[in-house]
DNA sequence: TAGGCCATCTGGTCCT
DNA sequence: AGGACCAGATGGCCTA
């Protein structure tokens, strides 16, 4: 914080805010009336600091859209919190541990529709309605998890990417899926915790 | 007390 | 020009 004025230019002259006329040269090159000059560089002075109350201004809703914005972001975080399985222990998931459970999450759920798919399968049974088809317009964890999202870093993050989606376990370990759908999670999710 | 998490401010960049 | 988005900086709070 701080500084947050300095070396500004005054955008609308072209002039910069420091020493507006505190040259010498400047009285005595200047063939104006004493009156003239002091109303000049009082209104230019005026000028001036109107400049800088409205940059001020502009700089306190730039601030307050950013707050809206973050929490905006952060509404959409307990959102997505809301929608995962909860712990039972009621410890509130940081936004990373939020981001990366989702992730987890998804990619499990789909796993799940596939392998009961390829059951199906096996069986003759019926189909699910919700066939791996339709996740294809969501992102393909089990091909490409670690890169469905975006190449950002936390896509290539080792803590939760190496381990889980990223690098499945062998298809037949997938048991766990079934044994509890819900607190299981915790613990096929180790960059969670 | 160090480290993690978070909210906020701030300046830069891009887009409409 | 103004708004959205982003990343860096900073300070507060909490916990091991």
């Amino acid at each position: 914080m701080g500084g947050w004025m300095e070396g500004m230019v005054d955008e609308s002259s072209g002039a910069r805010s420091a020493s507006p006329d505190s040259s010498p040269l400047c009285t005595s090159r200047s063939p104006e009336p004493e009156q003239q000059q002091k109303k000049r560089r009082r209104g230019r002075a005026r000028s001036e600091a109107t400049v800088q109350v409205v940059k001020k201004n502009r700089r306190l809703k730039a601030n307050d859209r950013e707050r809206n914005r973050m929490h905006n972001l952060n509404d959409a975080l307990d959102a997505l919190r809301g929608v995962l399985p909860a712990f039972p222990d009621e410890t509130k998931l940081t936004k990373i541990e939020t981001l990366r459970f989702a992730h987890n999450y998804i990619w499990a759920l789909s796993e799940t529709i596939r392998i009961a798919d390829l059951q199906a399968g096996k069986t003759g049974d019926a189909p699910l309605l919700l066939s791996p088809a339709c996740l294809a317009e969501a992102p393909s964890p089990g091909s490409d998890a670690c890169s469905w999202r975006s190449s950002g870093s936390s896509s290539s993050s080792p803590a939760y990417c190496a381990s889980s989606p990223g690098s499945p376990a062998a298809p037949e370990d997938y048991s766990y899926l079934q044994q509890d759908a819900l607190y299981g999670f915790r613990s096929f999710v180790p960059g969670i915790y």
